[in-house]
Formats: C-alpha cells, sequence, structure tokens
DNA sequence: AGGTACTGTGGGAGCGCTCCCACAGGTGAT
DNA sequence: ATCACCTGTGGGAGCGCTCCCACAGTACCT
C-alpha cells in the first residue's frame, strides 16, 4: 500500500526507495541509478557516498519498477515442452537444471521452470512469452515438430537450445558429443573382444539420438565390422522401451555378445530381459548405457555408461543466453553467427563391460 | 498462438495496452483493468465488449507493471537451503518441485526456484525476499537451526514449510505421516515372523526423522517387543551413513532379522554392508526403505519401502501457501490459527521382506 | 578570448498498470 | 420534493524505477 505502513518505517520492513537513498547521500535519483547499475560515469568519491547510503538503508532495488521502466525482467525461463513426469524420470534434467543454478548464481537473473506438457500450459506459456515476461528462454528436450522455437524466433526472444533439433539448427544450441560418445562406447566393447555389439537407440526423433546411432554405425564400420540392421532396435529413451528392444534383438541376433543402449534407463529394461533370458552381465553379454546417472552405479552389476558433462552444459547454456541477451539486436545481425557449443564425454567403465 | 498471430498492428513489436483496449472497447482504462481482474463489478454488456477488444488485439497485461502497481509479484519461491547437488540427489525432490508444477498449473502464478546452499546465494535471497520479488515461498528440508523461517515471519512473507522443524513448528506445514509410515513398516516386518529389527535413522535434527524413530519404537512397544537402543543406529540419510550404521549393528547385534531404514538410500548402503557379510536379503534378512524411489525398484532384490505421496504434498503446499498469500491480514491473526496438513503414507511391499 | 569536447550530475518524463475517488443515473423510502 | 444508497463507470494519482536531456564544471585546444 502507498501510504499505510508509513509506520514501520524503522529498521525492517521499510523498504526504502532510490529517492531516500539520494536524499541520504545527498546527490539526485540519476546518480544512485548509475551507482546501483554499474556506470563507470560516476566519480570515485560520489560513488562512495551512495554506496554507504545504500548500505546504511539497506535499499534492494524494486525489481518490478526496474523491469517496467528498463522493459527487461532479469529473469529467465527454462521451458520444459514436456509433461512434469518425464522430466523428472531422467536424471538428464536435474543435472542440467544444476548447472543451469550454478552458471545463473552469478548474475541477477531469476530462474523460472516453466512446463509446457498439456495444451493450457502451453498456451499459459505463449502468453508469458508473448507479455515478455522473460529476458530469454532456455530449452531442454525439443522433439523435431514443436512449434515453441518458431515462436520465440517470432517474438525475438533470445533463446538457447540443449540438443539440436537437426543438424541445421537456427537457435543457438548446446550439445555434447553424442556421435563420439557412443564411438567411444562401442571401441571399448570392441576392445573388450566383443564381436556381436547390438544397439538399442533412443527416440528417433531427437537428433542426439541419431547421433549415436551414426557413431555406433561408424565405429563398427571403421573397424571392419558388420553393420547388421537386425543388430539395431529402436527404443525411446524409456525402460519399457529398453525391454521390448532387448526381446526383438534377442529374437533376431540370439548369438549377440554386447549391448550399447543410448541410457541408462534403456540399459535397465535391456539388463532385466537378459537376465530372464539366462544372459549373465558381463559373462554373456556385455551391456553399456548412456548418461552415467545413479542408476547406473546403482545397478547390478554396476553399468558402464557414457557420461555427458550436463551439468557444463547447463552452464554453457546460461553463458550463451546471457550472451545473446546482453547483444540483443535488431534481428538483423540474425542466422548469420550462429552459435553452437558441443561438449566432449567420457566413458565410465565398470562391472557391466 | 496469443499474440503472435496478429503482428501487424500498429508498431511493430508494441504489446497492446489496457489504455489501448479501453480505446478500442470504448470505455475507460478502469473498466478494462475490471474485467481484467474479474470483478464482478462490469455490466455484461460492457465485459463482453472488452473481451472482444481484448482477443482482437490480442492483449496480455504486463506483469512488471502490474506487480509495480499493485505491490504484488505473482510468483512464488520455491527455497531450497541446500546445495543443489542434495536436492537433485534425492528423488524426493524432483517430486516435490512435480506436485507443486501441478498445483501451480491452474493459477497464473510463477514458480521462482532458488538454491540457497552457499552463503552468498543465501546473501543474494535475502535481498530477493526484503525486496518482496516474490508473493511467498515454499521451503523444503529445511534443518532445525535455519534462520529462514524467522526472516520470513519478520518480513512477513507468507512461507509454507515442508516437514515441521518440530512439534511445535509455527510455520504452515505439509507433511507425511511419518509416525504411521515407519509404524506400518515395523508393524509388516513383524507380521513377516522378524523378531529383532533394527532401525537406521535419518539425520535426527530433521523432525520427520525423529517421528520415525518414535513409530519405530510404539510399534515394537505395543507389540511387547523389546526396545533396544543396540538396535538403533543413527543414519543421515545417505548411503555412506546407512553403511556405517549397518556395519555398527551388525557389531552390537549380530542376531537382527530385519532392518528398518529411515530412507532408500539408506538402505541401500546397508544392503551392501549385509550382503558383505554374508546376509541373504530376504531370507537372513529383511530389508524395509522410506521412500519408495526409483532406487527401491532397481535394488537387487526390489525394496520394500514406504511411499509418502510427495506429489500430493506438493500440492497441498501451493494450496496452502495460496490461501495465505489470498488472506494476507496485517499479521494480526498469526499463531492463532497454524494451518496443517499431514498425508498418509503407504507401504509398497517387495521381496526385500 | 572564445570554441569544442569532454565528465559528472540533477531531474523531468514516462513505463503500464491498480487503486480509489468522483460522479451519473437509477431505485426506493420518506 | 428530499434524502439515502445502491451500481457502473471514468480517469487522476501514483507505484519506483530507467532513460535521456540539460547543464555546470573542467580541460585543452585555436
Amino acid at each position: 500500500m502507498a501510504g499505510a505502513g508509513h509506520g514501520a518505517r524503522g529498521r525492517s520492513g521499510g523498504r526504502p526507495t532510490l529517492e531516500e537513498v539520494a536524499a541520504r547521500a545527498g546527490v539526485g535519483r540519476g546518480t544512485v541509478s548509475r551507482v546501483i547499475n554499474g556506470s563507470p560515469r560516476v566519480s570515485d568519491a560520489t560513488r562512495a557516498a551512495v554506496e554507504a547510503a545504500v548500505a546504511e538503508l539497506g535499499y534492494v532495488p524494486n525489481t518490478a519498477a526496474r523491469a517496467l521502466a528498463a522493459n527487461r525482467t532479469n529473469a529467465i525461463a527454462l521451458v520444459v515442452p514436456e509433461p512434469e513426469t518425464r522430466f523428472f524420470a531422467e536424471p538428464y534434467f536435474s543435472d542440467m537444471l544444476r548447472g543451469v543454478g550454478a552458471g545463473l548464481s552469478d548474475t541477477e537473473m531469476q530462474l523460472l521452470l516453466t512446463f509446457a506438457g498439456s495444451d493450457r500450459k502451453r498456451q499459459r506459456l505463449a502468453q508469458y512469452l508473448a507479455a515478455h515476461r522473460v529476458d530469454g528462454v532456455l530449452l531442454v528436450s525439443v522433439h523435431a515438430d514443436d512449434p515453441l522455437p518458431e515462436m520465440l524466433d517470432q517474438l525475438e526472444i533470445p533463446a538457447v537450445i540443449s540438443g539440436p533439433r537437426s543438424a541445421g539448427e537456427t537457435l543457438t544450441s548446446v550439445d555434447s558429443d553424442n556421435y563420439g560418445g557412443a564411438r567411444s562406447a562401442v571401441e571399448h566393447l570392441m576392445a573388450r573382444g566383443r564381436r556381436t555389439i547390438a544397439h538399442i537407440t533412443g527416440h528417433l526423433d531427437v537428433y542426439g539420438a541419431q547421433r549415436r546411432v551414426d557413431g555406433y554405425r561408424d565405429a563398427l564400420r571403421d573397424a571392419g565390422r558388420e553393420d547388421d540392421e537386425l543388430l539395431v532396435a529402436e527404443g525411446d529413451f524409456t525402460e519399457e522401451g529398453g525391454r521390448r528392444a532387448m526381446a526383438r534383438l534377442l529374437a533376431h541376433r540370439p548369438d549377440l555378445d554386447a549391448v550399447f543402449a543410448a541410457s541408462d534407463v534403456t540399459a535397465a529394461g535391456a539388463r532385466q530381459v537378459l537376465r530372464e533370458a539366462g544372459r549373465r552381465i558381463p559373462d554373456d553379454v556385455s551391456l553399456v548405457g548412456y548418461d552415467d546417472s545413479a542408476i547406473a552405479r546403482h545397478m547390478d552389476p554396476p553399468l558402464t555408461s557414457v557420461r555427458q558433462p550436463i551439468e557444463e552444459m547447463g552452464r554453457a547454456m546460461i553463458d550463451l543466453l546471457l550472451t545473446e541477451i546482453a547483444d540483443r539486436r535488431p534481428a538483423a545481425s540474425r542466422g548469420l553467427e550462429r552459435r553452437q557449443a558441443v561438449l566432449p564425454t567420457e566413458l565410465v567403465v565398470r562391472a557391466s563391460s
């Protein structure tokens, strides 16, 4: 309330304004604003006086006023275009969120968590974006046909996507080396003396899943191995998908002696089917997963897995997004300087291979 | 979608304002505001006209202006007073976040995710709160000596805590029935014919962990069983803590034939030590965990566990918080009507018991 | 001397809303 | 006729900032 709460102006609870700080420091409103925002055009003496006043009064800028006047929000949204369930089922997201949080902790930016799993939520999200409630958007796990990136582009809202949708992704993107990670997994299995290496893919409308297939294929081909279609079964990153794919693989190629799964969760499903079929891990069949999640460590036997530096990816996304926001230009310079970051993966060898 | 389609109106990128909608509808600014905010004091005809204008122009209220004028933010913060790492290590948080997201999806409220794991982050958090950047706060996983609740109280910011800090918690709280959950676990073990039932506790400065000990004790006592101090070992919810506690229990009471652990992760640690000691699960020792997390399902053998309705707890927290925000009063009526929600638990029986 | 170009500073003019007062026009009781 | 008291409406007065223009002061040229 405007005039209501003037009684409590004493210590805590009283929220000083710029004007009050200015009065206290004996300067003008503009000068305080300059100090607060780190403008260099302030003399050292004045700056010191203002900073003292700020400290004395415990001044904290009002975000809403700032956002209104400056037409920016100091907030970014992490948009998850899936139902909440999926988001948390895969540790991938948590790790990413962690990196994002870390990257943000040095800034004034606030993180908004937004789910766009249902149509209603999409609707609302569209409104938020239209209202320019955030300065930028982080997109994770976007499927190939999602209209969201298009929309962001039209609204000219800076955005960074994790996992490009295709080789020609137009948005700034951050990715891990899916291709190289898959290669290293397959090469590891070959080095272990495995002859017949199968692959359970991820959802193939996810570009990263395709790249893993490429890495798997190329690793085999470069080693002069057979590249049998029957050794590749399509999964969808889920446990159930892993089970189904594994069952198909065993039916078609009962002689397989290694499986490279596109996620740890998928590997868990595969493991179960292998067990039920009487195959021992790693004695009869080597198993390698992807993500190096907690599940990999807790599996019996512990699962060899390809670690993605997901946390660093989160950090990288923030860095790129902040850059985009900082030099937000009249959209003229777009497309020319598409930014991209690809971070390396690492094979973590455990007992399953 | 909402705003994007109507692109070519007036200045490019210029979002329509209340005033423009008013002009279009042939009414005053105040009337439009009333319609937008669902005030009943508008005639049906006027309301219809305004709504038409809003639709035509693709009007979306400016959040910052609204927040500034109304002195509220339409945002709430989920504050995690721990390092990000801990937050994501336990599925507990993810589930809760899911419930919170679900509870929020029917409202205009935005969710801010805030970590307060380091001192610097605490500092910043304090600033946010002081700046009244959010209308309310959700606190999860607060330890007994945390100053945060106190601060929120002083700032008169509505807050709901998950897991009260003590029996006399002053904040509105949501909890699951820790006592009942523990009882049902122990009663289940007794029904299975187990005679010597040990308990590995959680961090005892967490009230819920204490309540589980109470439930364990009372279940035994009510059944006329011995209540041996040597059967209770203090843990801290972690795997490593579970290992250490289990080792101690085996040393003191090698005759134990059942263990009730205060978390699944703890149970995982206990399981490892039991294995190494040559005890078979469940043949020699029954094992029951708490949380019914993914780990429980993936353990070998699958772990019997007490399920908390964490997602519903998240929902409940939101409901309570929104209520508090809605009837935010001059703090006079505080303490009198302490709200509390306690949700039931459920024992999920698997092969480990 | 005046001219030019800085640096540092004060403060007016909004940003787009909500709040609230004023007031028109209707109703019913006096 | 007066009064009281509704309902619905318009619009002024801010909310606390940022932006930007004006301008004093200083410095270094012609």
